[in-house]
DNA sequence: GCAGGCATTATTCAAGCGTATAATAACTTC
DNA sequence: GAAGTTATTATACGCTTGAATAATGCCTGC
Protein backbone atom coordinates (compact mmCIF):
# COMPACT_ATOMS: atom_id res chain seq x y z
CA UNK A 1 0.00 0.00 0.00
CA UNK A 2 2.10 2.75 -0.79
CA UNK A 3 0.13 5.89 -0.60
CA UNK A 4 1.96 8.71 -2.59
CA UNK A 5 3.83 11.85 -0.97
CA UNK A 6 2.60 14.85 -0.83
CA UNK A 7 3.10 18.10 0.77
CA UNK A 8 1.06 19.95 3.31
CA UNK A 9 -0.04 23.42 1.86
CA UNK A 10 -1.32 26.66 3.75
CA UNK A 11 -5.39 26.96 2.71
CA UNK A 12 -4.85 30.28 0.85
CA UNK A 13 -2.51 28.89 -0.87
CA UNK A 14 -4.19 25.51 -1.62
CA UNK A 15 -7.46 27.59 -2.67
CA UNK A 16 -5.41 29.70 -5.12
CA UNK A 17 -4.17 26.70 -6.10
CA UNK A 18 -7.40 24.87 -7.02
CA UNK A 19 -9.07 27.77 -8.62
CA UNK A 20 -6.04 28.25 -11.12
CA UNK A 21 -6.57 24.60 -12.26
CA UNK A 22 -10.50 24.97 -12.46
CA UNK A 23 -9.70 28.18 -14.98
CA UNK A 24 -7.02 26.00 -16.87
CA UNK A 25 -9.36 23.43 -17.55
CA UNK A 26 -12.21 25.78 -17.96
CA UNK A 27 -10.68 27.42 -20.85
CA UNK A 28 -9.35 24.42 -22.11
CA UNK A 29 -12.20 21.92 -22.13
CA UNK A 30 -15.04 24.34 -21.23
CA UNK A 31 -17.28 23.69 -18.40
CA UNK A 32 -18.36 20.39 -19.38
CA UNK A 33 -14.45 19.35 -19.17
CA UNK A 34 -13.74 20.86 -16.05
CA UNK A 35 -14.31 17.81 -14.00
CA UNK A 36 -13.40 17.39 -10.26
CA UNK A 37 -10.94 14.82 -11.47
CA UNK A 38 -9.72 17.26 -13.99
CA UNK A 39 -9.14 19.93 -12.01
CA UNK A 40 -7.70 18.19 -9.17
CA UNK A 41 -5.04 16.20 -11.67
CA UNK A 42 -4.08 19.97 -13.16
CA UNK A 43 -3.74 21.20 -9.32
CA UNK A 44 -1.62 18.01 -8.62
CA UNK A 45 -4.23 16.55 -5.96
CA UNK A 46 -6.69 14.00 -5.13
CA UNK A 47 -10.06 14.49 -6.29
CA UNK A 48 -11.72 14.44 -2.13
CA UNK A 49 -9.43 17.32 -1.74
CA UNK A 50 -11.52 19.80 -3.39
CA UNK A 51 -14.33 18.47 -0.79
CA UNK A 52 -12.13 19.63 2.14
CA UNK A 53 -12.00 23.73 0.91
CA UNK A 54 -15.36 24.08 -1.06
CA UNK A 55 -18.86 22.99 0.31
CA UNK A 56 -18.96 21.35 -3.37
CA UNK A 57 -17.71 21.93 -6.99
CA UNK A 58 -20.53 24.46 -7.47
CA UNK A 59 -19.01 26.87 -4.64
CA UNK A 60 -15.90 26.25 -6.12
CA UNK A 61 -16.96 27.50 -9.39
CA UNK A 62 -18.54 30.40 -7.92
CA UNK A 63 -15.20 31.41 -6.42
CA UNK A 64 -13.77 30.84 -9.88
CA UNK A 65 -16.03 33.04 -11.58
CA UNK A 66 -15.78 36.15 -8.81
CA UNK A 67 -11.86 35.97 -9.41
CA UNK A 68 -12.24 36.28 -12.83
CA UNK A 69 -14.49 39.38 -12.24
CA UNK A 70 -12.75 41.09 -10.48
CA UNK A 71 -9.46 40.50 -12.09
CA UNK A 72 -10.88 42.43 -15.37
CA UNK A 73 -12.70 44.92 -13.70
CA UNK A 74 -9.60 45.64 -10.88
CA UNK A 75 -7.06 45.68 -14.18
CA UNK A 76 -9.19 48.86 -15.85
CA UNK A 77 -9.78 50.75 -12.49
CA UNK A 78 -5.52 49.78 -11.82
CA UNK A 79 -5.03 51.88 -15.31
CA UNK A 80 -7.32 54.59 -14.32
CA UNK A 81 -5.88 55.38 -10.87
CA UNK A 82 -2.74 56.00 -12.16
CA UNK A 83 -2.75 59.57 -11.68
CA UNK A 84 -2.55 61.96 -14.77
CA UNK A 85 -5.54 64.47 -15.87
CA UNK A 86 -8.97 63.17 -16.35
CA UNK A 87 -8.69 62.38 -20.20
CA UNK A 88 -6.14 60.44 -19.60
CA UNK A 89 -7.48 58.30 -17.34
CA UNK A 90 -10.77 58.12 -18.81
CA UNK A 91 -8.35 57.21 -21.91
CA UNK A 92 -6.56 54.76 -20.12
CA UNK A 93 -9.31 53.11 -18.70
CA UNK A 94 -10.82 52.44 -21.54
CA UNK A 95 -8.13 51.37 -23.77
CA UNK A 96 -7.45 48.60 -20.76
CA UNK A 97 -10.43 46.87 -21.27
CA UNK A 98 -9.65 46.68 -25.02
CA UNK A 99 -6.17 45.29 -24.83
CA UNK A 100 -4.39 42.40 -23.08
CA UNK A 101 -4.80 41.07 -20.47
CA UNK A 102 -8.67 41.71 -20.89
CA UNK A 103 -8.92 40.83 -24.68
CA UNK A 104 -7.45 37.47 -24.53
CA UNK A 105 -9.18 34.06 -25.73
CA UNK A 106 -8.72 32.66 -22.59
CA UNK A 107 -10.39 35.45 -20.52
CA UNK A 108 -13.20 35.13 -23.08
CA UNK A 109 -13.60 31.75 -22.65
CA UNK A 110 -13.84 31.90 -18.97
CA UNK A 111 -16.22 34.50 -18.82
CA UNK A 112 -17.91 33.11 -21.86
CA UNK A 113 -18.46 29.42 -19.40
CA UNK A 114 -19.58 31.64 -16.52
CA UNK A 115 -22.07 34.04 -18.11
CA UNK A 116 -24.48 31.42 -19.17
CA UNK A 117 -24.77 30.70 -15.19
CA UNK A 118 -26.09 34.08 -14.44
CA UNK A 119 -29.57 32.75 -15.73
CA UNK A 120 -29.67 29.90 -13.41
CA UNK A 121 -27.88 30.78 -10.27
CA UNK A 122 -28.56 33.39 -7.88
CA UNK A 123 -25.16 33.39 -6.85
CA UNK A 124 -23.49 33.90 -10.38
CA UNK A 125 -26.41 37.03 -10.87
CA UNK A 126 -24.97 38.64 -7.93
CA UNK A 127 -21.70 38.35 -8.90
CA UNK A 128 -22.18 39.68 -12.14
CA UNK A 129 -24.31 42.91 -10.72
CA UNK A 130 -21.94 43.87 -8.16
CA UNK A 131 -18.99 43.79 -10.40
CA UNK A 132 -21.30 45.65 -13.09
CA UNK A 133 -22.50 48.10 -11.21
CA UNK A 134 -18.74 48.94 -9.49
CA UNK A 135 -17.45 49.02 -13.41
CA UNK A 136 -20.42 51.74 -13.90
CA UNK A 137 -19.77 53.98 -10.78
CA UNK A 138 -15.54 54.23 -11.91
CA UNK A 139 -17.07 55.13 -15.15
CA UNK A 140 -19.34 57.32 -13.78
CA UNK A 141 -17.03 59.01 -11.52
CA UNK A 142 -14.80 59.56 -14.09
CA UNK A 143 -17.09 61.16 -16.76
CA UNK A 144 -17.93 63.62 -13.96
CA UNK A 145 -14.01 63.96 -13.66
CA UNK A 146 -13.17 65.10 -16.62
CA UNK A 147 -16.65 67.31 -17.60
CA UNK A 148 -15.66 69.22 -14.20
CA UNK A 149 -11.88 69.65 -15.47
CA UNK A 150 -13.11 70.84 -18.97
CA UNK A 151 -15.40 73.63 -17.20
CA UNK A 152 -18.48 71.71 -18.29
CA UNK A 153 -21.95 71.18 -16.10
CA UNK A 154 -23.13 67.92 -16.76
CA UNK A 155 -25.70 66.06 -14.07
CA UNK A 156 -24.95 63.39 -12.64
CA UNK A 157 -27.65 61.42 -14.16
CA UNK A 158 -26.35 62.08 -17.49
CA UNK A 159 -22.77 61.04 -16.59
CA UNK A 160 -24.32 57.94 -15.15
CA UNK A 161 -26.59 57.66 -18.50
CA UNK A 162 -23.14 58.17 -20.76
CA UNK A 163 -21.49 55.54 -18.03
CA UNK A 164 -23.94 52.56 -19.39
CA UNK A 165 -23.80 53.36 -23.01
CA UNK A 166 -19.85 53.50 -23.01
CA UNK A 167 -19.70 50.50 -20.70
CA UNK A 168 -22.45 48.76 -23.43
CA UNK A 169 -19.94 49.68 -26.42
CA UNK A 170 -17.26 48.50 -24.45
CA UNK A 171 -18.61 45.25 -23.62
CA UNK A 172 -19.46 44.77 -27.11
CA UNK A 173 -16.32 45.76 -28.52
CA UNK A 174 -14.58 43.69 -26.08
CA UNK A 175 -16.76 40.49 -26.77
CA UNK A 176 -16.72 40.83 -30.87
CA UNK A 177 -13.74 42.02 -31.13
CA UNK A 178 -11.86 39.07 -28.76
CA UNK A 179 -14.34 36.33 -30.60
CA UNK A 180 -13.34 37.30 -33.97
CA UNK A 181 -9.56 39.37 -33.45
CA UNK A 182 -8.65 38.64 -37.00
CA UNK A 183 -11.54 41.34 -38.51
CA UNK A 184 -10.44 44.02 -36.15
CA UNK A 185 -6.94 43.88 -37.52
CA UNK A 186 -6.59 46.65 -39.63
CA UNK A 187 -7.90 49.49 -37.25
CA UNK A 188 -6.76 48.37 -33.60
CA UNK A 189 -9.78 48.18 -31.19
CA UNK A 190 -8.48 50.99 -29.13
CA UNK A 191 -8.66 53.41 -31.81
CA UNK A 192 -12.01 51.94 -32.41
CA UNK A 193 -12.76 52.08 -29.21
CA UNK A 194 -11.57 55.50 -28.20
CA UNK A 195 -13.21 57.63 -30.88
CA UNK A 196 -16.53 56.01 -30.37
CA UNK A 197 -16.65 57.08 -26.62
CA UNK A 198 -15.59 60.28 -27.89
CA UNK A 199 -18.57 60.63 -30.44
CA UNK A 200 -20.95 59.26 -27.59
CA UNK A 201 -19.90 61.90 -24.93
CA UNK A 202 -20.30 65.10 -28.08
CA UNK A 203 -16.25 65.42 -27.47
CA UNK A 204 -14.82 66.79 -30.40
CA UNK A 205 -12.59 64.01 -32.61
CA UNK A 206 -9.23 63.61 -31.30
CA UNK A 207 -9.89 65.35 -27.93
CA UNK A 208 -10.02 61.48 -26.59
CA UNK A 209 -8.15 59.73 -28.98
CA UNK A 210 -4.56 62.32 -29.40
CA UNK A 211 -2.48 61.62 -26.88
CA UNK A 212 0.85 62.33 -25.52
CA UNK A 213 0.76 58.53 -24.74
CA UNK B 1 -45.21 -6.12 -23.77
CA UNK B 2 -47.10 -2.98 -24.06
CA UNK B 3 -44.95 -0.80 -26.35
CA UNK B 4 -45.97 2.69 -26.47
CA UNK B 5 -48.06 3.74 -29.59
CA UNK B 6 -46.53 6.56 -31.81
CA UNK B 7 -47.33 9.06 -34.50
CA UNK B 8 -44.60 8.72 -36.92
CA UNK B 9 -43.66 12.43 -38.22
CA UNK B 10 -42.00 14.20 -41.53
CA UNK B 11 -38.49 14.56 -41.37
CA UNK B 12 -38.64 18.58 -40.86
CA UNK B 13 -40.99 18.55 -38.11
CA UNK B 14 -39.74 15.99 -36.01
CA UNK B 15 -36.17 18.14 -36.65
CA UNK B 16 -37.98 21.60 -35.50
CA UNK B 17 -39.73 19.40 -32.72
CA UNK B 18 -36.36 18.30 -31.31
CA UNK B 19 -34.45 22.07 -31.26
CA UNK B 20 -37.22 23.25 -29.70
CA UNK B 21 -37.42 20.82 -27.44
CA UNK B 22 -33.63 21.18 -26.73
CA UNK B 23 -34.00 25.21 -26.79
CA UNK B 24 -36.79 25.14 -24.02
CA UNK B 25 -34.66 22.73 -21.85
CA UNK B 26 -31.52 24.55 -22.33
CA UNK B 27 -33.51 27.85 -21.51
CA UNK B 28 -34.63 25.99 -18.51
CA UNK B 29 -32.07 23.91 -17.27
CA UNK B 30 -28.94 25.28 -18.54
CA UNK B 31 -26.25 23.24 -21.12
CA UNK B 32 -26.08 21.15 -17.92
CA UNK B 33 -29.74 19.97 -18.15
CA UNK B 34 -30.13 19.74 -21.87
CA UNK B 35 -29.62 15.90 -21.92
CA UNK B 36 -30.87 13.75 -24.41
CA UNK B 37 -32.86 12.19 -22.37
CA UNK B 38 -34.55 15.22 -21.24
CA UNK B 39 -34.84 16.59 -24.60
CA UNK B 40 -36.28 13.44 -26.12
CA UNK B 41 -39.12 13.47 -23.03
CA UNK B 42 -39.93 17.39 -23.73
CA UNK B 43 -40.14 16.56 -27.50
CA UNK B 44 -42.30 13.58 -26.72
CA UNK B 45 -40.25 10.82 -28.10
CA UNK B 46 -37.45 8.68 -26.72
CA UNK B 47 -34.08 9.28 -26.89
CA UNK B 48 -32.53 6.78 -29.19
CA UNK B 49 -34.91 8.71 -31.88
CA UNK B 50 -32.17 11.41 -31.36
CA UNK B 51 -29.27 10.11 -33.15
CA UNK B 52 -31.96 8.83 -36.24
CA UNK B 53 -32.16 12.41 -36.91
CA UNK B 54 -28.50 14.17 -36.08
CA UNK B 55 -25.07 12.40 -35.97
CA UNK B 56 -25.06 13.38 -32.21
CA UNK B 57 -26.11 15.50 -29.56
CA UNK B 58 -23.15 18.15 -30.66
CA UNK B 59 -24.76 18.09 -33.95
CA UNK B 60 -28.02 18.73 -33.00
CA UNK B 61 -27.16 21.70 -30.52
CA UNK B 62 -25.29 23.18 -33.49
CA UNK B 63 -28.76 23.21 -35.01
CA UNK B 64 -30.14 24.64 -32.14
CA UNK B 65 -27.52 27.46 -32.10
CA UNK B 66 -28.07 28.41 -35.93
CA UNK B 67 -31.82 28.81 -35.12
CA UNK B 68 -31.41 31.06 -32.68
CA UNK B 69 -28.58 33.46 -33.79
CA UNK B 70 -30.75 33.28 -37.17
CA UNK B 71 -33.71 34.00 -35.34
CA UNK B 72 -32.42 36.90 -33.86
CA UNK B 73 -30.59 38.68 -36.93
CA UNK B 74 -33.67 38.04 -38.81
CA UNK B 75 -35.85 39.93 -36.40
CA UNK B 76 -33.75 42.82 -36.99
CA UNK B 77 -33.58 42.80 -40.58
CA UNK B 78 -36.98 42.61 -40.90
CA UNK B 79 -37.78 45.28 -38.82
CA UNK B 80 -35.51 47.38 -40.66
CA UNK B 81 -37.19 46.24 -44.22
CA UNK B 82 -40.79 47.22 -43.50
CA UNK B 83 -40.32 50.38 -45.80
CA UNK B 84 -39.84 53.66 -45.09
CA UNK B 85 -37.16 56.21 -45.02
CA UNK B 86 -33.52 55.09 -44.36
CA UNK B 87 -33.48 57.12 -40.95
CA UNK B 88 -36.93 54.84 -40.26
CA UNK B 89 -35.56 51.64 -41.17
CA UNK B 90 -32.58 52.21 -39.03
CA UNK B 91 -34.80 53.26 -36.07
CA UNK B 92 -36.53 50.40 -36.42
CA UNK B 93 -33.56 47.92 -36.66
CA UNK B 94 -32.29 49.50 -33.65
CA UNK B 95 -35.09 49.01 -31.56
CA UNK B 96 -35.66 45.56 -32.50
CA UNK B 97 -32.73 44.77 -30.79
CA UNK B 98 -33.54 46.11 -27.61
CA UNK B 99 -36.95 45.09 -26.93
CA UNK B 100 -38.55 41.91 -27.22
CA UNK B 101 -38.96 39.14 -28.11
CA UNK B 102 -34.89 39.80 -28.78
CA UNK B 103 -34.23 41.23 -25.24
CA UNK B 104 -35.60 38.09 -23.30
CA UNK B 105 -34.57 36.54 -20.31
CA UNK B 106 -34.88 33.34 -22.48
CA UNK B 107 -33.46 34.65 -25.61
CA UNK B 108 -30.14 35.56 -23.22
CA UNK B 109 -30.08 32.15 -21.74
CA UNK B 110 -29.94 30.35 -24.76
CA UNK B 111 -27.04 32.51 -26.53
CA UNK B 112 -24.99 32.58 -23.26
CA UNK B 113 -25.66 28.88 -22.99
CA UNK B 114 -24.11 28.79 -26.41
CA UNK B 115 -21.50 31.27 -26.68
CA UNK B 116 -19.53 29.59 -24.56
CA UNK B 117 -18.76 26.28 -26.75
CA UNK B 118 -17.30 29.06 -29.80
CA UNK B 119 -13.86 29.07 -28.51
CA UNK B 120 -13.88 25.59 -28.58
CA UNK B 121 -15.74 24.06 -31.72
CA UNK B 122 -14.85 25.73 -34.91
CA UNK B 123 -18.55 24.38 -35.71
CA UNK B 124 -19.88 27.11 -33.25
CA UNK B 125 -17.42 29.75 -34.22
CA UNK B 126 -18.17 29.54 -38.03
CA UNK B 127 -21.97 30.05 -36.99
CA UNK B 128 -21.45 33.25 -35.16
CA UNK B 129 -19.26 34.60 -37.33
CA UNK B 130 -21.40 34.11 -40.37
CA UNK B 131 -24.47 35.44 -38.29
CA UNK B 132 -22.13 37.92 -36.83
CA UNK B 133 -20.83 39.43 -40.87
CA UNK B 134 -24.67 39.46 -41.84
CA UNK B 135 -25.85 41.45 -38.71
CA UNK B 136 -23.00 44.07 -39.67
CA UNK B 137 -23.43 44.22 -43.31
CA UNK B 138 -26.88 44.78 -42.72
CA UNK B 139 -26.05 47.78 -40.26
CA UNK B 140 -23.64 48.54 -42.77
CA UNK B 141 -26.06 48.71 -45.40
CA UNK B 142 -28.45 51.11 -43.65
CA UNK B 143 -25.87 53.57 -42.91
CA UNK B 144 -24.86 54.11 -46.19
CA UNK B 145 -28.29 54.66 -47.29
CA UNK B 146 -29.08 57.37 -44.11
CA UNK B 147 -26.12 59.12 -45.55
CA UNK B 148 -27.15 59.15 -49.29
CA UNK B 149 -30.65 60.15 -48.23
CA UNK B 150 -28.93 62.69 -45.98
CA UNK B 151 -26.97 64.19 -48.59
CA UNK B 152 -23.65 63.59 -47.10
CA UNK B 153 -20.81 61.77 -48.63
CA UNK B 154 -19.70 58.90 -46.55
CA UNK B 155 -17.46 57.00 -47.73
CA UNK B 156 -17.70 52.54 -46.84
CA UNK B 157 -14.93 52.34 -45.13
CA UNK B 158 -16.12 55.10 -42.42
CA UNK B 159 -20.00 53.36 -42.77
CA UNK B 160 -18.14 50.17 -41.75
CA UNK B 161 -16.32 51.54 -38.80
CA UNK B 162 -19.54 52.95 -37.62
CA UNK B 163 -20.94 50.05 -37.95
CA UNK B 164 -18.41 48.21 -36.17
CA UNK B 165 -19.04 50.06 -32.97
CA UNK B 166 -22.58 50.56 -33.59
CA UNK B 167 -22.88 46.67 -33.72
CA UNK B 168 -20.59 46.96 -30.74
CA UNK B 169 -23.02 49.01 -28.66
CA UNK B 170 -26.10 47.10 -29.23
CA UNK B 171 -24.35 44.02 -28.64
CA UNK B 172 -23.88 45.56 -24.93
CA UNK B 173 -26.74 47.04 -24.24
CA UNK B 174 -28.72 44.03 -25.09
CA UNK B 175 -26.78 42.10 -22.99
CA UNK B 176 -26.55 44.13 -19.92
CA UNK B 177 -29.79 45.57 -20.12
CA UNK B 178 -31.23 41.84 -20.16
CA UNK B 179 -29.45 40.69 -17.27
CA UNK B 180 -30.55 42.90 -15.51
CA UNK B 181 -33.52 44.53 -16.94
CA UNK B 182 -34.64 46.20 -13.69
CA UNK B 183 -31.58 48.55 -13.85
CA UNK B 184 -32.96 50.00 -16.72
CA UNK B 185 -36.47 50.53 -15.84
CA UNK B 186 -36.31 54.33 -15.22
CA UNK B 187 -34.43 54.94 -18.76
CA UNK B 188 -35.52 52.50 -21.62
CA UNK B 189 -33.04 50.55 -23.22
CA UNK B 190 -34.44 51.42 -26.12
CA UNK B 191 -33.95 55.43 -25.89
CA UNK B 192 -31.03 54.86 -24.62
CA UNK B 193 -29.67 52.92 -27.70
CA UNK B 194 -31.38 55.62 -30.04
CA UNK B 195 -29.54 58.36 -28.18
CA UNK B 196 -26.16 56.65 -28.04
CA UNK B 197 -26.12 55.16 -32.15
CA UNK B 198 -27.25 58.92 -32.85
CA UNK B 199 -23.91 59.92 -30.68
CA UNK B 200 -21.83 57.33 -32.43
CA UNK B 201 -23.00 58.69 -36.20
CA UNK B 202 -22.73 62.33 -35.31
CA UNK B 203 -26.24 63.01 -36.15
CA UNK B 204 -27.50 65.99 -34.11
CA UNK B 205 -30.04 65.37 -30.90
CA UNK B 206 -33.09 63.70 -31.88
CA UNK B 207 -32.57 63.62 -35.76
CA UNK B 208 -32.84 59.83 -34.84
CA UNK B 209 -34.58 59.26 -31.98
CA UNK B 210 -37.24 62.08 -32.43
CA UNK B 211 -40.16 59.80 -34.46
CA UNK B 212 -43.47 60.18 -35.99
CA UNK B 213 -43.77 56.24 -34.62
C1' DG C 1 -55.51 -5.07 -47.78
C1' DC C 2 -51.13 -6.72 -47.41
C1' DA C 3 -46.10 -6.53 -47.70
C1' DG C 4 -42.02 -4.18 -47.03
C1' DG C 5 -39.41 -0.21 -45.50
C1' DC C 6 -38.05 2.43 -41.92
C1' DA C 7 -39.23 5.67 -38.07
C1' DT C 8 -39.56 4.83 -33.40
C1' DT C 9 -39.24 2.35 -29.01
C1' DA C 10 -37.00 -0.35 -25.57
C1' DT C 11 -33.04 -1.92 -23.56
C1' DT C 12 -28.34 -2.33 -22.69
C1' DC C 13 -23.48 -0.66 -22.18
C1' DA C 14 -19.33 1.38 -20.68
C1' DA C 15 -17.62 5.57 -19.07
C1' DG C 16 -17.70 9.41 -16.24
C1' DC C 17 -19.88 12.26 -12.88
C1' DG C 18 -20.04 14.48 -7.89
C1' DT C 19 -19.94 12.98 -3.39
C1' DA C 20 -19.09 10.28 0.92
C1' DT C 21 -16.14 7.78 4.00
C1' DA C 22 -12.19 5.73 6.12
C1' DA C 23 -7.25 5.22 6.32
C1' DT C 24 -2.92 7.65 6.61
C1' DA C 25 1.06 10.66 6.30
C1' DA C 26 2.59 15.29 7.34
C1' DC C 27 3.01 18.73 10.17
C1' DT C 28 2.39 21.16 15.17
C1' DT C 29 2.77 21.36 19.91
C1' DC C 30 4.59 20.48 24.14
C1' DG D 1 10.58 12.82 20.28
C1' DA D 2 5.95 11.31 21.27
C1' DA D 3 1.04 12.56 20.94
C1' DG D 4 -2.45 14.82 18.70
C1' DT D 5 -4.45 17.26 14.86
C1' DT D 6 -5.83 17.44 10.29
C1' DA D 7 -4.78 17.96 5.41
C1' DT D 8 -4.56 14.62 2.01
C1' DT D 9 -5.08 10.14 -0.26
C1' DA D 10 -7.52 6.13 -1.60
C1' DT D 11 -11.50 3.79 -2.59
C1' DA D 12 -16.16 2.94 -3.19
C1' DC D 13 -21.03 4.22 -4.19
C1' DG D 14 -25.06 5.49 -6.65
C1' DC D 15 -26.40 7.92 -10.46
C1' DT D 16 -26.40 10.02 -15.04
C1' DT D 17 -24.55 10.47 -19.32
C1' DG D 18 -24.26 9.74 -24.75
C1' DA D 19 -24.29 6.09 -27.65
C1' DA D 20 -25.24 1.40 -29.71
C1' DT D 21 -28.32 -2.37 -30.81
C1' DA D 22 -32.34 -5.12 -31.50
C1' DA D 23 -37.25 -5.40 -31.56
C1' DT D 24 -41.50 -3.43 -33.14
C1' DG D 25 -45.41 -1.05 -35.08
C1' DC D 26 -46.76 2.69 -38.30
C1' DC D 27 -47.33 4.21 -42.83
C1' DT D 28 -46.79 3.94 -47.95
C1' DG D 29 -47.00 1.79 -52.39
C1' DC D 30 -49.05 -1.35 -54.81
Amino acid sequence: MNRRSYHRASETERREDLIAATLDCIAEFGIRGATVRQIATRAGVTGGLIRHYFAGKDQMLQAAYRQVMTGITDEAIRAATEGGDARTRLRRFIVANVTPPVTDPRTLSLWAAFISHIPLDPTFAAIHRENYLTFLEALEALLLALHAEQGRTVSREECRAHAIAVNGLIDGLWLEGTLAADLFADKGLAETALSSVEALLRLSPGELSASET
